[in-house]
This record gives structure tokens, sequence and C-alpha cells, in this order.
DNA sequence: AATACGTGGAG
DNA sequence: TCTCCAAGTAT
């Protein structure tokens, strides 16, 4: 396979066009950022779904939209608020991003964002991707947008035997978008290939006998569309030992801390917690830890049965809770001492979420005692 | 180019 | 359990 797009010249472009957009036009599914072409709420919904599931996104969607409606309600909202809303979505600095970016187009651009390629592509967050499929979705501009499914289905379609997951192909497959891409109806053309990978031409299995377009398909022909795309593997997650302290004053407030506002889960709140040796003595550990990093002296009790993991792609935390008692102080390092209702105010990452659900419920019946 | 960056679901 | 993710971007 030297030349990739070989078979790029023997499809029957205005054929597969009409096949593509008729077939996404009755099958498309009825997404609540389908109800109107609002270049923010596209924009928006763009974000949310990077690397992340539709049915993950519609109800973040719906309560995203819900709270910043508009672009200037995006822009003056505290990062705090738009963080919370994100919590339990990932990729935190996408949110961080995107009001950013939102900020540039209502201080550079009068609030309207714009349907140049070249300035939409020095928006934060924006790639090649979301700068086409803004684009074309919102503006009806003929301009690809290469995606996961965008790959595979042409990768199928055209039997192109490239490693996708090297960033080097997405031009090669753009290249295609290009070459075929309908100029009556870019919006639903780009969009009908990212449908049609996530509903028919799935990574496992395709339902080829369904295919709009398997006329068309020349892995289905070579019957080959088992073996493509190309996808060499990614680097497995790293393991990591953590103890964290949920920790209260005599008042019964928690002690958390916002993480550094770069790097992993930046700006989000946890309980303090630290990089433990595999080997015994974690509480020992955690309780030095607690002395040299917020000069707080704690009464450490590991009552809480089970560890809790986090999972990243590309770190695995095993995580030691410990319940504990600090005395009265007027600060705590860089440890803030709030109630447990005013923790729902504070993003947290999940795993910390479901320590606190544990620990406030074996407090309640009595279980743990701080 | 290779790696950091989250999470919950599917097979 | 375990592997591979899913509508990528920044560095």
């Amino acid at each position: 396979m030297d030349e990739p797009l070989k078979n790029l010249h023997s499809i029957d472009r205005e054929a597969f066009r009409e096949d593509l957009i008729s077939w996404f036009t009755n099958e498309q599914r009825d997404l609540p950022w389908r109800k109107d072409q609002d270049p923010y709420k596209v924009w928006v919904s763009e974000i949310m779904l990077q690397q992340t599931r539709v049915d993950t996104v519609i109800p973040y969607f719906n309560r995203f939209i819900g709270k910043f409606p508009t672009i200037d309600a995006l822009a003056s909202a505290d990062e705090e608020e738009i963080l919370k809303a994100w919590e339990g979505l990932g990729y935190y600095s996408r949110v961080r991003n995107l009001q950013a970016a939102v900020r540039e187009v209502r201080d550079s651009y009068g609030g309207i964002v714009p349907d140049d390629p070249k300035e939409i592509a020095t928006l934060k967050g924006v790639g090649p991707y979301t700068a086409g499929a803004i684009l074309s979705i919102a503006y009806g501009k003929p301009e690809p947008a290469v995606d996961g499914n965008v790959m595979r289905v042409f990768s199928r379609i055209l039997s192109i035997w490239l490693d996708i997951s090297k960033p080097s192909s997405r031009k090669v497959f753009e290249e295609a978008v290009r070459a075929l891409i309908s100029e009556e109806n870019p919006s639903y053309f780009n969009q009908a290939l990212m449908e049609l990978g996530a509903l028919i031409c799935t990574p496992t299995s395709p339902s080829c006998l369904l295919c709009p377009v398997r006329e068309h398909c020349h892995a289905f022909e070579e019957g080959v569309q088992s073996e493509l795309p190309i996808k060499s593997k990614k680097k497995s997650a790293r393991k990591l030992n953590m103890a964290a302290a949920v920790l209260f004053n005599t008042d019964g407030k928690v002690l958390i801390h916002k993480r550094p506002g770069t790097g992993l889960l930046a700006n989000l709140w946890e309980f303090p917690n630290f990089e433990v040796g595999s080997t015994g003595h974690i509480r020992e550990q955690l309780h030095e830890s607690l002395i040299e990093v917020y000069g707080v002296e704690s009464a450490l009790k590991r009552e809480i049965a089970s560890t809790f993991q986090h999972i990243f792609s590309h770190i695995i935390w095993d995580i030691d809770v410990f319940v504990g008692a600090v005395e009265d102080h007027d600060s705590y390092g860089d440890l803030i001492a709030v109630t447990p209702e005013e923790l729902e105010k504070y993003a947290f990452p999940v795993s910390h979420q479901k320590i606190w659900k544990e620990v406030s419920s074996q407090l309640e019946k009595g279980q743990v005692r701080p």
C-alpha cells in the first residue's frame, strides 16, 4: 500500500454523498445539540464529545447549557462554577480552555464565534477536528472534521492501511474528506460520517449489511473490514500507591485543598493525599507528610475497610483512606476547612467523591468517628 | 513524535 | 478481571 489514497479515484462521489446523506437524514439520532445550529452550542457539544461517549455527554450538555446558555453567560461565570458543571466528565482542561476561548470570542470577536478557519483555530482547545466540526455544522463550510470515527470509516471504505494512532495519519484522511465532501451539505456529510462510525461502522463487528455505503466500501469488497483500521496499542498505565486523609476539626468541618493549576485534575479539590511506599507503615507516612506539607498534626485511624482505585488512562492510583481528627487552628497550610454541606460546591475527582460518600455514610452509621 | 490528560461502558 | 476504548488537544 504505497499510496494510501490509491482507491480514492474509484469512489463515485455523487452517489457516495447521496447514499451517506440520505441515510443520515433518515436515521440520525435525536440529540440535544442537534436542535439548532447555534455555533456556541455546537462548540460546547464538540468539546464535551472529545474522547467521551454520547450517552455520557447528553446530561452534562443539558445541564451546562441550562446553566450557561450563551457565550456571555459562560464568559462571566466563576471557574469554580464551570469546573463543578464539568465534574465527572474528565479532561478538565477542556472546560477551562473553553471558558478562556469564549472570553476571547467575547472580547476580540464581538461575541460571534469566528467562521474563518485560521481564526477559529487560534481558540484554546479548538484543534483541527473541532474547528472543522464547528465550521461545517454551524456555518455550513466544507471543512473536514476528522475524528476517530471518520478515520475508521475511511480506513475501511478506501482500504487505508495506515496506523490511525499516528498523528501524521490525520492529514491523509482530511485529504480524503476534502475530495469527497458535499459542498451542498457539508454539515450532514461530516455528521453522517461520524454517525455511521458510531452506529454501523463500529470498531468491532461492523454491521456491514445495514451500511448505506456498503457498495462503495473497498474493505467490504475485499472482506477485510474486521482487520481495519490499523491502530497501535497504547502504553499500559503505571500504578501508584496513595494514601488520603479525611480530616475533621472539632467543629465537624472537613479539610480539603485545591490541586495545582496545571497537570492532572488541575484546579479540582480533594482530600489531602500523598504517594506512599508500597510496603507497610502507610499511616505513619501519611501522618508525617501531613506535618511536613501542611503543618498539621493529626490523629489518624484506618477504619475504612476498602481501598479506593482511581483508574486514569495513564496512571492507576490505589488509595488507602484514613479518617482523622485535627486540633483547631487559624490555618492549616493550604488546606481549608469546610462544612460537609459546603463540600457540594466544590468540584472533586471521581475517586474523592467516592471516598467522601463512603466516609460520610460510615460516619452516619457510627462505624467511624474522627 | 510521543505522551499527558478522565471516565464509565462494552465485550 | 482486563483490555480497549469515545465526536482530541496541548506540549
